[in-house]
DNA sequence: CATCATTGTACGACTCCTGTAAGTTCATGT
DNA sequence: ACATGAACTTACAGGAGTCGTACAATGATG
């Protein structure tokens, strides 16, 4: 999952930054309005985190342009207590929840949370796909009712397949959404994770968990439902 | 599949023409309007993206005189943000969709899969051929409910026959539509990916799936309609 | 400071896809 | 029946894409 940032004050930019990738999310930040803008354009987030009180291009007009333009992704707005207004005006612009100055970090933590799952659809933090069990909530992993361990970035890019079940997803696809942007295009570090994953997960290749379509990237083949234990 | 991509920013052709090959879409660039117009003359196309502010020739006298020359393949156009009279100028000169850039990778792919399935009468991304089964989005391809391993261009192959199901598709209709515009033209590729796809899906002969037209090319004998599993 | 786990890189092995070539079979017209 | 060209089959080579492994870098932990 990969989160846009747009926040002036460097503290509490570098704080939410950290709150995130602490989460294990890929993220960009930035304390421009008119950079917060292209980057939302330019990137296929899966969420953006946006003050309002911005320089350069405020946040409203920020998330207009955005919708204006089909960009879908759920947008979180940040308000200074008392601008009552600005909050109404946030949700109008198609903001999708908004957190006032100052808030618990647990609370950012709850809602971007909430937001993601809500915008992937799941009711519930639990995702089951048959025999595999995934517990976003406690990032847990389990297969046939057994735990398995899996690193941050393994549980990332398995929850990402999951999610996007049944389409093949490219590697690109999945390093855009794994990893902040500046990161090395030719690298063959989603190949190796998804060799992991299959070690952890499937180690026979009985299961066909995962499989390849070459030239076109990894396909997950567990259909979502319940589980048979 | 083939499209036709006229855009003059050197950067931004080559990473639509990546995003389209990377699709497995055969695909031929141009950064000049009046060889745009002339390809779209020329081949029978099964899209074209256009970039409106075009160096030459500008792009929406370009869809005019296809347009005025029966040339009916959808037409995505591109415009620089904010060019709002162009879009609609686009739309009425006989353009399809428009983006406006700019724009994510992704969108584009949705974009464009979503002109080509239009095109071709497709509601759902699902055909069912009775027992036959193509789905694709997730291209993938399934017979009496079994799924059937197909690569890039045995897929497109069956993909193109099944969507002119019932008459004749030569060999060079095949190849232009499934190869970028610089392919030599005798080889008996077709031949054998048409062999290829026969012992996939019919081994027997006994389906009668697909049946050649001696000297006109080859006829695919499924009805639309739902399954019979 | 030593140790361990995680992550990313490097590189060779390997698999599979694609297109060509050559030989064979088939359909059609004479 | 024969000739002819079209279509089919098969085998193979080149190459891109993928995999597996080992190792280096980094950071956390005790």
């Amino acid at each position: 999952m990969r989160i846009l940032v747009i926040e002036d004050e460097p503290a509490l930019r570098e704080q939410i930054a950290q709150l995130l990738t602490g989460q294990r999310y890929a993220c960009d930040t930035t304390a421009e309005g008119n950079e917060g803008l292209f980057l939302g354009q330019e990137v296929d987030y899966d969420l953006a985190v946006v003050d309002l009180g911005l320089p350069g291009l405020d946040g409203i007009s920020i998330i207009r342009q955005w919708r204006d333009q089909q960009r879908r992704f759920p947008v979180l707005i940040l308000t200074a207590r008392g601008a009552w207004q600005d909050k109404v005006e946030g949700l109008e612009a198609g903001a999708d929840d908004y957190l006032t100055k100052p808030f618990h970090p647990e609370e950012l933590k709850a809602r971007i949370n909430a937001l993601v799952r809500r915008a992937n659809g799941q009711a519930s933090p639990v995702l089951e796909y048959g025999p595999l069990r995934l517990d976003t909530s406690a990032r847990q992993v389990s297969l046939h009712g057994e735990p398995v361990e899996l690193t941050s970035y393994e549980y990332n890019t398995l929850t990402y397949l999951a999610l996007n079940g049944g389409k093949a997803v490219s590697k690109t696809e999945l390093t855009e959404h794994l990893y902040a942007q500046d990161f090395d295009r030719d690298s063959n570090v989603i190949e190796v994770f998804i060799g992991r994953l299959r070690k952890k997960l499937d180690p026979n290749g009985t299961l066909q968990l995962i499989t390849t379509q070459r030239g076109l990237g990894y396909r997950f083949n567990l259909q979502p439902g319940q589980g048979t234990p």
